[in-house]
DNA sequence: AATGAATGAGAATTCATTCAT
DNA sequence: AATGAATGAATTCTCATTCAT
């Protein structure tokens, strides 16, 4: 469960020494409050699992809140980066569109534990966290929403469509597939999911005559029981 | 708030009067969680709530867990009871669909806190409890299984859509409405979520001579901003 | 375990189908405590055991340490009742001694938990209900006191011998049969420990030139390991 | 109520002020408990009588049970402590049992209080601790076992006695000082108590021939009521 | 007499946070 | 910077007892 870079906190981090300390105490907390759940972790309990002391947790953190906006945004930066590397380079704005979902999905699968404390718990979170939060969904969504964008204006996609709201479908879709994995997963694979998936929301906006430029993401590629 | 029928759990419940406080209990505990959330609610302040001791409290439910049980299926049941009702007698598969899309969006529209706190929260119940809510959850969406299956039988759906698994995420968008709120609702109102939604899955199923049949649900209704 | 008439209590026990309650409910309330112990079981496990409502309980028992002293005193008077019926009728005091401790030994066998319990929570009592059971316990030592005066006056035991004394030693070592039943059961069987005993007891009170008459009471009877 | 060392839980305890600390709640609890019972002595009370907080409390020991565990093997090592010490160095069986009994008598008279809660409480005690505070009471009784083996292989004592059961007669009549002081003090003082029941214990073991060396032991000293 | 729902004081235990070393 | 002992408010849950029916 390697997570990014973090920070988002005003915090010092001199040492450097310092830094990978908390990168470490971030990567515990999320483990276990992936398993057990905010309230069900302690500090003491992520103390032991980083062989550092509570006193320094709060060295390197405001106070157990601030530990959970700095796991989850960890969380969510890691999704969020594996999505624009995925999409880069990609000329056709459909497959890139596809590209993105495709990386994202795999990356919520990657950590679907993580995934799951992190819509869970943000709502744990102060005000100003949960916003923080929520501007960083609608970042990652983003590159989406400019494929669908650029796809418009390219006339391969129906104009009409409102791009931002599909966008943000998309995500809650792979999201879906973590958050309600208990019975997406009886049903298909990944594989098999995000092609399903991604059918069903191409389908409904690559315009008529543009449809037989892409085969393979129309139809439904995999088996579902 | 408003939440329907009692138990899912096996309690006694011997006289009319407990039942109804009881009840009263569920919906005070309901309402001060969905603000607050299941953790940061004492069975004190539900009591106080309620004008009951907190002796009574373990008197109806075993303990807080059993209580955020009964609140959860409590608030699913409602859920539950608007769609079949709204999809009843309308002969036309597909927009026996829609209805029954349109009465789930307006249910967890009116109930937008405790749909959230049903999602968020049914993880902190432990094993049995859980499985219980997803099965609510499954048979919530057994009617629109069911409509696209007869759907599909009458040549009007596509019959290689995977019925399941396209009615769940018509679930999760729904749901999406709730959960997602702080976004959608920036993007568009309450008709216009609906309407778009429902185009999108539609269109990816409703085989191409039976579109004209539909022109009012296949084409996005309300404005997106 | 039939535990004796009771009361002790200052009850009215108007009808009889109230007194047979009662007693129910003190066989019930010997049986749990006697298993957990006091303070681990509550009015309502009694209540249910019993099929008596816990209202009830109150009926018969002026509150939980009033059920104690009566299962405590009932308990004691099975016990006392036994040893006076075992010894009475035999002539020769020191026969009648060693009938009256084996009676006594095989009584607390029978209840040996029961016999835990009394010894263990009359300190639970306030003063007054303990003084009771200590008075009990003294009475029961009489018929034991009054053997051993008797041998004396008949010179078969030593005159010098303090017989209160070693009568209360004597059921000090029958209690220590249930009491510490954990070491002593391991070391020899009931019939091994009275034999024992009594042999200790008798050999330091018997007379020299009186000895040959009692050879079977004088020697160890059983093996210990 | 002075009482000896420390753990016999195995506690991390680093500190010596901690250990300190440790050995001062264990004292306040044992007062505290042999005065009102283990189960009406809340950790409050413990925590407020040593002042210390209710969570250090919990720093020291795992949990009440734990702390009840520490205060009786606490109150059984000073027993036990003082037997052997007692003994060590005579060289005359007899003498060396008498002594043995002598200094566990005087040191039961000693902690009268404590020695009741030891007794009473260790019921209250899960499993794994009963048996702890079990093989502790035997292991105090080994050095009088030992005594009486010697005096068997001297030829002082008869052969035939069950020197272990025996042994362990002396221990419960030593408790019953503490145990039955209610009725015993109203006959004799310690010291009567003492010789009594060593004249009684040994009567029955030293072999007729070897009587006349011990004349002080074999006599009842003291007058009894 | 009998019932059993209602009560609420009190108990054990946890845990975020601080601070002396 | 780091430590981890100390703190005590807060929480869940129990249970003896009462009382309206």
């Amino acid at each position: 469960m390697s997570l990014g870079a973090a920070s988002s906190t005003g915090r010092r981090t001199t040492t450097a020494r310092m830094a990978d300390r908390r990168q470490q105490v971030i990567e515990a907390a999320a483990a276990l409050m992936a398993r057990d759940g905010f309230h069900a972790v302690s500090m003491q309990a992520i103390a032991q699992r980083t062989q550092v002391s509570v006193g320094s947790l709060y060295q390197y953190f405001e106070d157990k809140d601030d530990l959970l906006l700095a796991v989850i945004t960890s969380v969510l930066e890691v999704f969020g980066k594996d999505l624009p590397a995925a999409m880069d380079g990609i000329a056709d704005p459909v497959r890139r569109l596809a590209a993105g979902f495709d990386a994202y999905c795999r990356a919520l699968d990657r950590h679907r534990d993580a995934a799951v404390l992190a819509y869970r718990e943000s709502r744990t979170l102060p005000r100003q966290g949960r916003r923080l939060v929520q501007q960083l969904e609608i970042d990652t969504t983003r590159p989406l929403v400019d494929a669908i964008a650029d796809g418009q204006a390219t006339g391969i996609l129906d104009p009409e469509v409102p791009g931002s709201l599909i966008a943000f479908d998309m995500v809650v879709l792979a999201q879906a597939w973590a958050l309600k994995h208990w019975h997406f997963a009886a049903l298909v694979d990944l594989d098999g999911y995000v092609a399903t998936q991604l059918a069903v929301v191409l389908r409904s906006m690559v315009v008529p005559r543009r449809r037989s430029a892409y085969p393979d993401l129309l139809r439904r590629a995999a088996r579902v029981s």
